[in-house]
DNA sequence: CACTGTTTTAAACATTCGTTTATTGGTGAC
DNA sequence: GTCACCAATAAACGAATGTTTAAAACAGTG
């Protein structure tokens, strides 16, 4: 079981470093040295440095769209054709996203990873997630249109994307941030409390009352 | 005249790469050879690569900083003591942020670079932003409270870099959301309409109720 | 033990990076 | 004209990167 061990010792180590550092400022040696093993190793397990990116966001998603798709599975089975309310769908997701990296202790390590994937990923990390992990979120955007019917569908797909910038954003730069706040506040913030404070927030962006005004492009005049 | 010509030809060409790639993945040999520079210029007029990254960054922030101290100093000398609506103060902010780079066409590469700001700065970007961009952000801040006695300060810590998250992501990725919006309602956004959609979600989400439960940690009981 | 396939290892490889040096070109002052 | 100064250039430097190679160590099988 040598292998394994290798295999686990560099992922452990990777997703760490990249979390802090990001995929550039990550060299393979400052892996394998911290993580005791051989430089090659590396190549001769995944390939090459973008497949061991691959591989680090693989052992999070995996677990994570398996839950969630279980997770939907029981929700529809409970409400049989009913539509499912939005905070249940929200408090669905969190608990999905929540849930993965529990079982190891690197929460923190997850949301960062989530950040970089919408920062940094200039081409294979983000066509890589797409496929692999975008039928997901189009089951979940459907079941937030049958719980929100009466936001135009354009203006659906713009909040959803409010929200998720929100949560990315807060949540990958949260070290940053929790630096300021504790020097500001002397409180320290876990990131269950923020989900906790992130909560009402999302619910209100997405019940907002619709912008005044027309958009720009009127389609059709009737 | 030659100075400032290669002067700002670096700036104008590395701010689009750093936007499109971020600073790592950016060499100073693609900067110079893309503006038609030698690579020793940088070097010769900015000293290093930190010092052009903060460069970059100062051309924007300096006017930016600028108008929107001038904003805030004919808003509180409108209101004479009054505190300042919410509304305005967001409005007024957003106007200042979009009037900066309206100047030159490219609201897109101002709103990337601010989100590398966050997700890619390690050490040296944050400190340099902190330091010579803080003290208006305080500003802002503190006319906020003023118009949001309500909330408590930590919440409305957390909730101004919520609606920070939502508004770097979205105007960064205005690109990419742009193409999935066309292709998905036939309508095409403008960054006026987007500003539009957004202005009921960053109210709404601020004047959001109270997270229910308390904060991990308490700091007094009584 | 001998053989086979897999894993680990040290060393080298070819690039690429930011930075520095030394030289040349140009411009205004006196 | 020549001197001084700033800018631009070509070339090189040293360090760091991802990857490959070839040999060694190991494990299990017959």
């Amino acid at each position: 079981m040598a292998q394994t061990d290798t295999v686990t010792r560099i992922l452990d180590t990777a997703e760490v470093l990249f979390a802090e550092r990001g995929f550039a400022e990550t060299s393979l040696r400052t892996i394998t040295s911290k993580a005791k093993v051989n430089l090659a190793a590396v190549n001769y397990h995944f390939g090459s440095k973008k497949s061991l990116i691959q591989a680090v966001f693989a052992r999070y998603l995996d677990p994570f769209t398996e839950r969630f798709h279980a997770a939907l599975d029981a929700l529809e089975q409970d409400y049989q054709g009913q539509t499912i309310p939005l905070e249940v769908l929200l408090e669905t997701m969190a608990r999905s996203v929540l849930e993965v990296p529990a079982e190891r202790n690197s929460l923190k390590v997850f949301m960062k990873l989530l950040g970089l994937a919408y920062s940094q990923a200039q081409g294979h990390l983000r066509r890589y997630i797409q496929e692999h992990y975008g039928s997901v979120f189009t089951r979940f955007t459907d079941l937030v249109r049958q719980a929100t019917p009466e936001l135009p569908d354009a203006e659906r797909f713009w909040r959803l994307h409010f929200v998720l910038g929100t949560v990315i954003f807060t949540l990958s730069g949260l070290d940053a941030l929790r630096d300021i706040a504790e020097k500001d506040f002397d409180e320290h913030v876990s990131v269950r409390d923020l989900v906790r404070r992130l909560r009402p927030v999302v619910v209100a962006a997405l019940q907002a009352p619709l912008p005044e005004g027309a958009p720009e492009s009127i389609k059709a005049a009737g």
